[in-house]
Formats: structure tokens, C-alpha cells, sequence
DNA sequence: AATGAATGAGCATTCATTCAT
DNA sequence: TATGAATGAATGCTCATTCAT
């Protein structure tokens, strides 16, 4: 593929990628079949094979961009925060608002770790976000701002953290995405221990 | 079906489903078909309709059973422990070391989730889950041990930190299951923020 | 087969074909499994091969048994009769009332003239039936009661006014047996030109 | 299905129809598996999902065509007939040539009746049958030209004369089809009993 | 006589992909 | 670029029949 394509031929395609991520999110990756797709559009089987490789293909291709515009939304949003802890903060904020915004690439990106072929391109957009995160973790340990721990396994913890509780508190029961991200920021941030059981345990040490 | 097994019947119906939690772990739920686990298991097609209505009730019942040892599995980890915080600490170190040494059925969670058909019954064990983390989260909070925040957010936190750090750090990069018990026990607990920025930012108050 | 069975296994002979006659009945002959005639039943699937050689033989069986007693029936309600036209009469209202009464056989009937196997069966019995009839047909013919045709024909002229008569009269607009076996006799004896056109007809002979 | 088909689309459709048709009639629905079908015209499995919707569907195109087809016939046979009784026996005449002439379609019919799945399409056809035949008979009995009895008793009746003739003495006895229609005819106008019984009859009333 | 278990060929249907036009 | 048509391997499931106990 790549081919070089008509300002036509790339509406065509961006056609064809919506209207396969929708129907892959509400229906499924395998019950969601060639035909469907271009049934939905309105065109022949000829067409989809004119612009994608494989149904494969397709799938990856729409994987790829929804981490990079996810990618690209961390970024802006972290871009003028000096200060570790609010990078990191800006970054879970932002990522809760895309995910409730996308909804049904979130639903993709659930839909692709389940999948042998495409676990990787997951795993891979995983690690991007990690390598993000890290170098500000780093810096707030540095700053003594964040506890020493291995950094990677934070980086982790609050992905599973901003990853849950968008997916059941947003998307299942409707909550609002900026309560969902307030309550992901103090639950990262401080934990589950009240401030007297933390000078207690401190009084410990 | 709920057809009255002799022993070896009840002994084929285990063995169809081991094998068949075993390949699904592998291959995934779809590229796994009737003919290879019958043929694993070395008997006849027919005899998977005599355990099973379909594909569709054996995989659910798989995931039923491991839920249901899951969960066993908790409770008896949380049994003996009066305090609520060291409750919730134990359930999140039992449920890492189940996962860990049932890292098929693991995966075929994540599987589960991703399948319109299956989700449902991975919901429905998360609810109980919470469920069953709600109480300590509440008697910690009564005592003053846990922040006072919603507790169901603080219950699907915690999960969301287990089930990544789990999956990533135990199944994928092979660390030790009690490390990553001890670094998402801590995570839970007391978030990221450094002692010191606790101080720094209890004085504000 | 034909073996010899103790009153037990009569009895359990019976309920077996009974049973399936019902159900064939009811749902076709293909659709109907020998594993639910015997869970009908409440036995075992080695039961069903110790009373019959194969679900081919039982149908067959519940068959021949069935022509055996419709048989049976119209036989006696002619015994007494001297007039040929009014044992052809008795003929036809013992056959719509037999019908009427065993409906489900007679369903069978017609499930079994559509497959290649049983038709022969089914054809036996009619040929019986028309050889049955043909004595009186000829005897009215030879008193000059009953027009010169074609014996064979008027034989099966009738069988096909009772059959159709009763199956959609009887069996699906549940008229009176007795009303539809008035009309098919009628129907039968004096066709439908009227007496008036009758009588101009045969002036022009 | 309704898919826009070409012309060689049609061609093909046709051509699985009649294979299909002839096929089903030869061995009945069940046995003749769709694989049957494509080999003896010798195309892929796909090629027949491609045209219909499933083996069902098929089979009911091929009754309903057959049905239509019957029909117009019918009509055409009787378009020039002024006279009621001439109608009815024009249409006996033209039923049984078409039988004689589509015997597969004919022995369709009957296997479909015996089906769940498609009596009720044979039943639809029977009572527009019916529904033609009925203004003839009704208009015969206004002109004193029929005797006066339930005039759908009369069609079914007639149905059931012409469908058994045929299909016995013309399909199985391979008699001349004509030669049936005459009987067929003598026997639903004038019935069985002979004039001078007739005769004999009037007297008493 | 009876049971639960097992067999395995057979079937309708799906679907990603390719092809001829 | 685009279409309708075609491919054919693969799949889940059924069921009459047999077997071991």
C-alpha cells in the first residue's frame, strides 16, 4: 500500500477508517466483516482492498492514529507546566478527556489487547506512554516531590489508574469526565491513606 | 445441559475445560476451534456436546469457575486481618499471586472483556469485587485510616493498579509476583507524592 | 428385531412409539431426535436400540400399525352395509372420522409421502385402500347405480376428496367431522352440477 | 438478498434455482445439501450465499415461482371461458397439464407441505386457488348450473380430485394426461352415482 | 434391560480475499 | 477507481448409532 492518493482517494479512505472503527467498537473486530464495512459506505468490496491491504491493515492503521492524536493531546496539554507533579497531573487530565471524547477508540484499544495480532501495537502505544511519563517522575523524584520508587512501575500504576476508572466511571456509568479526573489525580497522587494514618506511619520511621 | 455426571464424566468435563482455558490463553477465544480441543484432548467431536451446549457456555463457565476461585482466594487471604487497611493490603497481594500462578485464566479475562458476549460476566465479577473491597474501604475511611473519598472510585483504583501492574510487570516482564505486590501495595496506599511534599502541602491547609 | 418382549417391554414398546408419533407429528420427522423421544420418554438412548433397529424402522412401524386400524375401522363400518353406494358412503364417513380422531397420524401420513423412504408405505396403504374400495365401485357399476368409468379412477377421486377435505376442513378450520364427511359424500356421489343442469345435459344425449 | 444482479447474475441465479429444484425434487429438501447444488453447476460454496440468503430462502423462491407460474397458466386457460362450468373444467384441465408438464415442481409441492417450514406457502397457494375458484362456482350455482352446497367445500373438493389423480395416475401410473383430465373432470361434475340412480333419486324429492 | 458416554460423518453458513469487466 | 461475482477453507453444531459397564 501507501499508495499516493487523490484528494478523493484520501477522503475515501478516511471514510472507509471511521466508519470501520464505529462499527469495529459497537460490534466487534471479527463480527464485523468486509462487507459490513463497505456496505455501510456504500461501495464495492473492490474498493476497501483499493485502499487497505487487509482487514489487518486496516485495524492497525486506525490503532496507529488514535495513539498518535492521544499522543499528541498529552503532549499539548503537558507542553507549559514547569512543575513535575502537575505534568503529570495535565497528562492524566488530558488523557480522560480524550478517552471520554473517543470513546470508541478506547473501546478499540480494549478490543486490540484482547487480539494476539494487534496486542503488540498496544503494547508498543503503552510503552510510548511510559517513556512519556518517566522523565517527569524522574524529575519529581529528583525534586523530592515524589517518593523513590521504580519509576516504570508508577508510570504503569497510573496508567491502570487513569485506564480503569475512565472505562467504568465514564464510559459505563456516565460520570463526568472531569470528576473521574479529579478523583484519578488525588488517587495517584496521594493514595488511599488519610493524612493522620500517613504522620502515624511516618512517626514510625 | 446441567446433565447428572458420573465420575469420569465430571473428569472429561475437566479436562475439556482446562484444555480449552489453555488454548483460548494461547490462541484466543475465535481462533480456537471445537475440532482442536477435542482433538487435544484426543476424543470425538460429539463429545464436547454432550459437556457442553456451545462454545459460547463453555468458555462462560470457565470464567465463572475462575472467578469464583478468585475470589475464594481473596477471602481467605483478608480472613484473619481485624484492620482494614491491612485487609485490603492482603486481597491486593492474594489476587497478585493468583493471577501469577493462573496466568491463563489471566489472560482469558482480558480476552472476556474485549467479547461483547463475555463482557457482561467480566463486569459482573469486577462489581463483586468492589463490592467485596467496599466495606474495608469504608471502615477505613470510618476510622479515619483512608481519605475520605468516594469509595468506589478508591475500589476500582485499586483494581485498575493490580490488573496493570500485574499483567505487565508479572506477566510480561517476568518480575517477581511479590515485588510487584509490594510496589502496587504502595502505590495504593500512599500514591506518588514524597513525604515531604505531603508535609509541604498539609501546611497549606 | 421382532423380539420377543415381556408385558414390560410392550408396554414400553408402546410408550416409545407413541411418543414418537407425537412428536414426529408435532415437529417433522427429521427435526426430531431420537435423544428427545427418549428423554420424553425418561430413558436411556440404549432403550430406543433395544425396541427398534433404527428410527427408520420405528417410523415405519408406527405406519403400518396406524393403516392397520384406519383399516380396521373402515372395514367394520361397512360389514353391514348391502348397497354398494352406501358402503362407499360408510367408507367415507368412518375414514374423516378416523382421521379426525388420530389427527396426529394422519399428519404422519403425509410426512411420510414426502420422504423418498416412506412413500412406499404410504402408496402400500393406498393401494390397499383403492383395492378395498373397487369391489363396491364395480358391484354399483354392474346394479347401474354408479356411472361407467374407469374403477381405479373413481377410487382414487374419492380418496382424494376425503384427504383433502378432512385436512383442511377438519384438521385446520376445525369444522364438525360429521358436516365435512356430509359434504365429501355428497360431493363424491352427485358431483357439483346441479340436478337441473343435469337433466339438460343429458337430453342432449 | 433483493441484491441488484446483472444479467449474468440472473442467469446464475436461475440456473442454481432449477438445479436446485430438481435436485430437492429427486432426493427431497434435506438431503440435498447446499454443497450438492453448487458442485452440480459447479461453482464455489460462496457463489450460493452470494444469490440467497439461505437454503430456506431458496427453497421458498423456487415454491413461490413454481406457484405464480401455475397460476398464470390457470388464468390463461380460462380468460376466453363464458361459461361457469366450462371455466372450472378449463382450469381442472390446464392444472393438470401444467402438473403433468413441472412433475418436479408438482413433487416440490408435496414436500413442502410436509415441512413446518413451508406448508404455510403451499396453504397461501391452495387458498388463492381457492379464492380463484370460487367466483366460478359461485357464478355456477347463480345460473343453476351447480348445485348449491358451502362453494369453498366445492373447491377444495375439486383440489383435492385433480392433485391425487394426478399425482397417482399420471405421475406414478404415467397414464396420458389428458386421459386424467377427462376423468378428472367427469368425476367433479357429475360424481359417482349414474344417471338413472340419479333419476332414481330425484323421484323421491 | 438399561445407562451414560462416545463416535464422526455431515451440514449450513461465514468471510477475507481475488478476479473479470 | 470501481463493481458484482466468485472462491473455498474453515467453523460450530447435530444426530443416528454404537459401546462399555
Amino acid at each position: 500500500m501507501a499508495r499516493r492518493l487523490t484528494a478523493r482517494g484520501e477522503r475515501r479512505r478516511r471514510q472507509l477508517m471511521e466508519v470501520a472503527a464505529e462499527r469495529f467498537a459497537v460490534a466487534g473486530y471479527h463480527p464485523t466483516s468486509i462487507a459490513d464495512i463497505v456496505d455501510a459506505v456504500g461501495v464495492g468490496k473492490g474498493v476497501f482492498y483499493w485502499y487497505f491491504a487487509s482487514k489487518e491493515e486496516l485495524f492497525e492503521q486506525i490503532l496507529v492514529e488514535a495513539q498518535r492524536d492521544l499522543r499528541r493531546t498529552q503532549r499539548a496539554a503537558i507542553a507549559d507546566e514547569p512543575d513535575p507533579l502537575r505534568r503529570i497531573e495535565a497528562g492524566v487530565r488530558a488523557s480522560v478527556a480524550w478517552l471520554d471524547e473517543h470513546r470508541h477508540l478506547f473501546t478499540l484499544f480494549e478490543l486490540a489487547r484482547a487480539d494476539e495480532r494487534f496486542a503488540p501495537v498496544i503494547r508498543r502505544g503503552e510503552e510510548q506512554a511510559v517513556a512519556d511519563t518517566l522523565p517527569h517522575v524522574v524529575a519529581g523524584m529528583d525534586a523530592d516531590l515524589i517518593r523513590r520508587e521504580d519509576p516504570v512501575v508508577v508510570a504503569y500504576a497510573i496508567l491502570g489508574v487513569v485506564d480503569r476508572l475512565t472505562r467504568v466511571l465514564v464510559l459505563e456509568e456516565d460520570r463526568p469526565a472531569e470528576a473521574v479526573a479529579d478523583a484519578a489525580v488525588a488517587f495517584c497522587l496521594q493514595g488511599l491513606v488519610s493524612p493522620a494514618a500517613a504522620r502515624a506511619r511516618l512517626a514510625f520511621r
